[in-house]
RNA sequence: GGAGAGAUGGCUGAGCGGUUGAAAGCACCGGUCUUGAAAACCGGCAAAGGGGCAACUCUUUCCUGGGUUCGAAUCCCAGUCUCUCCGCCA
């Protein structure tokens, strides 16, 4: 969320910025609420300073008079209060403004490219996608998910259950101890504020899975991403300066209702509602953050440098990024079946959008009182990285070579075939 | 499910109708002292919002929402959350 204040010292600029992301802003009813929010507070404001001095007087003969402003004041509360909400949808709404750096187009097609790295694998026969090699292996059975449960879900069986377990303990084990990450494991359940701090509520609330709670508190959901759970970890909070940068990761499920991508990627497990996911989150002083979006990005392709499967990273342009993104690297692996790179992780760094809205701050030097800035970033989608093994290490019988850095946790296997 | 206790500043923790935005301690920042550090001593130190170019100033805030009162952190009602004990489940 952008600060009102910031917004107000210069308009049109923000008008202007916001241009990038071709969203639909009313701006000129934004300026107005405004106005007249600040002339509600003021009256309201003159009116509480005369009734505290009649308080303060123990004046007998001006107590009937205090109950009257007292009334007053009331009034002005409820306008000020209809008028701050229509302030607070708009600006709720609103994106994140893209960094200088980001490249202005409308989708993936403006995407950059800025590094390649890696040797595409050659076959001297037709590669097989993920699920042929996964069904003739009889490990991965979407037929059995959509009788248990309905489509887009997948069993995972047997080696690649273990090959899966693998992965997410080779990378958690990689950020911990390598990349200085402090291991997590949240709940799977956010509340809605939780989730309105990070930025999917309230625009995306149909991408999510709502989980009914007997008791009439308030609503829950399952996680989208563990970002949503490990940056709000500092929700409310002034953090001290010496504990920062804090480095969080998690390997959890994600639930997604893919709304809007109906249609696409239907086959496999490149779409699924539920998947697992390695997450990195920083909380940084917020002049940080873009260092750390690189450090974080190194992380990431760290991974897949251990794993010796061929990507790109390219920086995404300013109409791909997500709703709370200033600026986003995605990285994305190769996948011999497409023909093409597929998106594995993504980095974002989103500045002080969402401390704003989560209330996150820590003092400076100066003891000044600064909203943090947070990042998040995939380290890597556990799914993703089973589909890009199986197709970059599959060999012509159809069974998979383990890569060498996850034979121990594979009781030293090396490959994978039909039992 | 039954019975209690509680929610106060970055943290711990007093206050229980009228200069209390809130004691004290810790932490933090500045200074004195010291060869340097520590200790000791002195001073500063909540957040949000409004007005002002600024110095500054005003308002709100002691879990949340109502109520009583000229006046509420303090009294009343409702709610949320946390803790302890008993039961239940693993």
């Amino acid at each position: 969320m952008h600060n009102l204040k910031e917004i107000r010292k210069d308009f049109e600029n923000f008008k202007k910025c916001l241009e990038k992301r071709s969203v639909d802003v009313d701006f000129d009813k934004l300026k107005d609420l405004d106005i007249k929010n600040r002339e509600f507070i003021q009256k309201k404001e003159s009116l509480e300073k005369e009734k505290k001095e009649i308080s303060k007087s123990k004046d007998k003969a001006l107590f009937s008079k205090s109950k009257e402003i007292s009334k007053e004041i009331d009034k002005l509360i409820d306008q000020q209060n209809k008028i701050k909400d229509e302030l607070d949808i708009i600006l709720s709404n609103i994106p994140n403004i893209p960094h200088k750096d980001v490249p202005i187009g409308e989708n993936e097609k403006d995407n950059i490219e800025v590094l390649k790295s890696g040797n595409l694998p050659k076959f001297d026969f037709k590669p097989k996608s993920h699920y042929e090699l996964g069904e003739s292996l009889g490990m991965l059975d979407f037929d059995l998910a959509t009788k248990t449960t309905g489509s887009r879900f997948v069993f995972v069986k047997d080696k690649l259950a273990l090959l899966e377990r693998a992965i997410s303990n080779f990378m958690l084990d990689t950020h911990i101890v390598k990349n200085g990450y402090q291991e997590i494991s949240p709940p799977l359940l956010a509340s809605d504020n939780t989730m309105f701090g990070t930025g999917q509520l309230p625009k995306f609330e149909n991408d999510q899975f709502e989980i009914k709670l007997d008791k009439g508190s308030d609503r829950k959901f399952l996680i989208p991403t563990a970002e949503v759970i490990l940056t709000n970890i500092v929700k409310d909070k002034i953090i001290d300066l010496k504990s920062m940068p804090l480095r969080f990761v998690a390997s959890t499920p994600c639930f997604r209702k893919e709304a809007g991508s109906y249609g696409k990627d239907t086959k496999g497990m490149i779409r699924q509602h539920q998947f697992y996911k390695v997450e990195l989150v920083s909380i940084v002083e917020q002049d940080k953050c873009l260092d750390e979006l690189e450090r974080m990005t190194n992380c990431a392709i760290d991974i897949l440098d251990l794993l010796e499967l061929p990507y790109r990273k390219v920086i995404l342009c300013s109409g791909d990024m997500g709703f709370s993104a200033e600026k986003t690297y995605d990285i994305e692996v190769w996948l011999p079946s497409e023909n093409k790179y597929r998106e594995i992780s993504s980095c974002s760094s989103c500045s002080t959008f969402q401390a704003v809205r989560m209330k996150a701050r820590y003092k400076n030097q100066n003891n000044e009182t600064l909203y943090v800035g947070t990042l998040n970033g995939s380290g890597l989608a556990v799914g993703r990285t089973l589909i890009a093994i199986l197709e970059n290490y599959q060999q012509k019988d159809g069974s998979i070579t383990v890569p060498k850095v996850l034979r121990p946790y594979m009781n030293n296997l090396e490959r994978i075939s039909v039992n």
